[in-house]
DNA sequence: CCGCTCGTCCAAAGCGCTTTGGGTATGCAT
DNA sequence: ATGCATACCCAAAGCGCTTTGGACGAGCGG
């Protein structure tokens, strides 16, 4: 059933019934319902690929990612995408899913665009000068970033407040009498690295404190990085009380070290890990279950992909601008420093510091 | 720029230029070198929902996932849809992810089929009576399947010898000394669960033995699974002396299941886990090292989509069936039974056993 | 020299939609 | 009566490609 064979049975032009279905005004209210109810009735949908050709949208979104990049090999992009393709798939838009090898990255960007086969991008993983943005305003393509950069240029992003989250975070810890606080962070090139870091630090000077050489480390977030790094720091003289990880990952490489250095986590050593709610690896069944500032990445991608169609439609990027607040979720993972002996009542106020906080959609 | 346009300036017809491009017969050697020429001179691109309106293709593949089923949950999907991606992006196709509410999944396909929005699907984790193949065939689209299914219809496949894999594995196991040894699987309703179990349960009866009861599990495979069967069959009485785990993931549960009993992996517990080569866990860095069934699940994602493109251009479904050996790769989370003593020979005659076997593309 | 086949090319008709640029009728002020 | 909005509708022109159905010569056997 197409266009003009639903026109044909109506008895009315194909101008008037496309009208009437793309909610333009100038048709009467009378034909509009007759015609709404025919194409239900008829289930008509529009093809889409004359509709594209028609009107020059590509109705596509994109992610492309870099192949061997380290996006790959990371799950947290996957639940991202996940998320986006569950809030795509309530529309008419698809998601285009683009392998490219990152060299050809901007081109890649470039190309699809001029050629008119995508509307609109996300970008996930954002350096803290990433190329993309400038290259993305410049060709006037809609997009949305999944976290932030360094750019002054205004563009539409979803970030949690990464900061605040382990500034929290590490506030916790050093309520709770740790003074050694390791930091294991992602690359360094990421902003949300650089973002963790600052807070951790501003809660260390804000205590008057500061990290001790070494103990801030940036690498791919892995359980291998997190146990070799991990281990090699409780295995020194001066040994991390307490360890902040960038990822659950992280976290779970912390608890083999400490394991297999006879050590117990949550009484030797306290681990707080940022969780992304990746659905196969649980913070709250580790053993002990791992304290964590919690952002289900899948939940952005609900919104991201909102955003994105937003921006599409032509909202300004600076209204489309978020910074979710994050839940400090504390559990057993966590603890005064091993051999400090504080009050219970100091540690029931360390708790309800951590008290959960709706993200601030 | 565009046919037309391209057409003008070489003085001649859009037909011709059309032919020479996509390589028909009846256009002179001379003619199509010239349209190939000015083509790469002008960066020319035929405009993609233009050929798709005109040819009634779509010029994309899909994978839908049904939302909060047990794929979301698993990184595996991932992998997958990352070779897919990649082996996509060489083309002039599109990969399209479409999430669907599991019960309007095949009502999904349907939709897609008819309105000509997809040429091709892959299907992801079969289950052993898939109601998709039958559908997809009715509906006369080209499919590949990942994995295998008990439906008799002639479909493409593309699946890893699961039942070998196991069997193999077992049978390393058993050549070491192991007699009790316990199975750790996947939902029983996907067909490599099933594949597997045989494969094991074949092993064992090669050696006139069988499962003890309760030594073959069902479940998600992750590491909390991993990590609560483990650690209830070795506080049992009666414990198994070697696990056989359906992922790396359920592996590692094992793993800590073992260490928080105190037992040693590669001493008092032998483990072997099917290795899908995910780039976040990787089994060599297990400690100890994890032996495996290997087979990168990136690689299947290429070839799939290789094959896949063959059969939308027509290619009968019994030519594309491809069922690849898998490598078992002998690592130190394995040794003959405690207690047990065998000459040094043994082992080693079981480690070359596992010598690598590349896949049979 | 005729009629045929081949090899090469082309004009034009779609594909199914959106959008332009009116057309017609009605109502209302002039 | 005339002029002019207003409300509603339509024919037809694209969008950029593929494909049909020839056209036109050249070469060739009869």
């Amino acid at each position: 059933m197409n266009l003009k064979e639903l026109a044909a049975h109506l008895g009315i032009s194909q101008t008037t019934v496309s009208r009437a279905l793309n909610g333009y005004p100038d048709v009467a209210e009378t034909t509009r319902r007759q015609v709404l109810e025919a194409a239900r009735r008829f289930n008509y949908r529009p093809n889409p690929a004359a509709r594209r050709l028609a009107t020059g949208r590509a109705g596509t979104v994109a992610i492309l990612f870099p192949v061997e990049r380290n996006l790959l090999v990371d799950p947290h992009f996957f639940e991202l995408l996940a998320g986006l393709a569950e809030m795509i798939a309530r529309t008419e838009m698809e998601l285009s899913l683009r392998a490219t090898p990152p060299q050809e990255e901007l081109e890649t960007y470039r190309r699809l665009v001029n050629a008119g086969r995508v509307d609109g991008f996300v970008l996930s993983s954002p350096t803290l000068h990433d190329p993309r943005i400038a290259e993305l305003t410049a060709l006037g393509a809609p997009f949305v970033v999944h976290g932030r950069t360094q750019e002054t240029l205004p563009y539409a992003y979803l970030d949690i407040d990464n900061a605040d989250a382990f500034a929290r975070a590490t506030a916790l810890l050093l309520d709770l009498g740790h003074t050694d606080v390791a930091l294991l962070n992602g690359d360094a090139a990421l902003t949300f690295a650089r973002d963790r870091e600052q807070g951790y630090r501003g809660a260390l000077a804000a205590r008057g404190l500061s990290a001790a050489p070494g103990r801030v480390t940036n690498a791919p977030m892995t359980e291998e990085v997190g146990y070799r790094v991990a281990r090699a720091m409780l295995e020194a003289g001066e040994r991390p009380t307490a360890f902040l990880a960038s990822s659950v990952l992280l976290a779970l490489g912390v608890y083999r070290a400490a394991r297999d250095l006879g050590l117990s986590v949550g009484r030797e050593v306290s681990v707080i890990a940022h969780d992304d709610a990746l659905p196969f690896l649980k913070a709250e069944t580790f053993d002990p279950p791992l304290a964590t500032t919690l952002s289900p990445i899948r939940r952005a991608g609900y919104r991201i992909a909102e955003m994105l169609i937003e921006r599409i439609s032509g909202v300004d990027p600076k209204a489309l601008q978020e910074l979710w607040k994050v839940d400090v979720v504390f559990r057993a993972s966590v603890a005064p420093p091993h051999g400090v002996r504080r009050g219970a009542a100091a540690v029931r106020a360390a708790g309800d510091d951590a008290a959960a906080r709706r993200p601030a959609r």
